[in-house]
DNA sequence: TTATATAGGATTAAAAGACTCCTTTTTATC
DNA sequence: GATAAAAAGGAGTCTTTTAATCCTATATAA
């Protein structure tokens, strides 16, 4: 498993869409612009958060993303799997032909065991408790960073 | 971090290696052949092998490879970042440049926390541990598993 | 000296990743 | 109904990584 750019970006966008008011719609425009994230890629990221059950995308004018789950029930799982799809370490566990050794091999039970640990981690996390960190989604502060960029 | 092929490969020397008697020079094409490693590309892993102090590469006839540690001095993680180099989980963690948002960040930490995990998990897994399920490298399995697939 | 082995640089083919483009469709508002 | 704002979604592009392979050179036991 790599967090993708895509599933980083995934990440961003729900902060930022968990930070704004509840049921609010907000142009995509405006969270790619937030979170910098491109925005035509943030797109087809939306359509998969979309289809996870996470948000909502509303076409046409006045249209945009919202969130139809509460902060405290989304994980980073959630929304990291939604994009990058279900977590694996390795291919033997994916796809047990590419590697003809059994799975009861010891091996095995390490990384199934990882893969366990490292899913759990990701799903105690809710963006609620991220959110409490203002500095991940706080308006001037991101608005500061860009500043400094330009220098 | 994801394992690939080279990875997995890597394993599987190590995992042989260790099978047989200590400081035993074995030819690579035996361990190529016996673990389903490609021989070519077992060369390039056993030189990261090397590199990492965990074998060595006797060069000339009779030569091929040996073990220079200890099974229960060598462990999964040592193994897996010889060839992949050190695990990170995302861009983030690696080049903080990729996010401009500062290391303080809630998602920074569970990111961190989750590498931590993974890397000890790894850490604590030691070939002599691993061994002891035989399965994974006796011979005549091995032979078996191959004999199953031609049909 | 010869046969057996690995070294190591170059190259390649396929897949994944990271986006962008562009035409169509949807929808609020005038 | 016309218009403008906004997302849908399929196709395409460029880059990087992965997974090897080839081939010439070098090392070494017998």
């Amino acid at each position: 498993m790599r967090l993708t750019r895509a599933g980083e970006y995934a990440v961003r966008c729900v902060l930022y869409l968990c930070g704004q008011d509840r049921g609010l719609i907000v142009p995509r425009r405006e969270v790619a612009q937030s979170m910098e994230i491109p925005e035509q890629f943030l797109g087809k990221i939306a359509q998969q958060l979309a289809r996870a059950g996470i948000l909502e995308i509303v076409q046409g004018a006045k249209g945009g993303l919202r969130l139809v789950v509460a902060p405290d029930q989304v994980t980073l799982l959630d929304v990291v799997e939604a994009v990058i799809g279900e977590i694996f370490l390795n291919d033997c566990l994916l796809r047990s032909s590419s590697c003809s050794r059994v799975n009861s091999c010891a091996v095995h039970q390490v990384w199934l065991k990882a893969r366990a640990q490292l899913r759990e981690t990701l799903a105690s996390a809710t963006f609620a408790e991220l959110l409490k960190d203002k500095v991940c989604v706080d308006p001037e502060f991101l608005a500061q960073q860009r500043l400094e960029e330009l220098r």
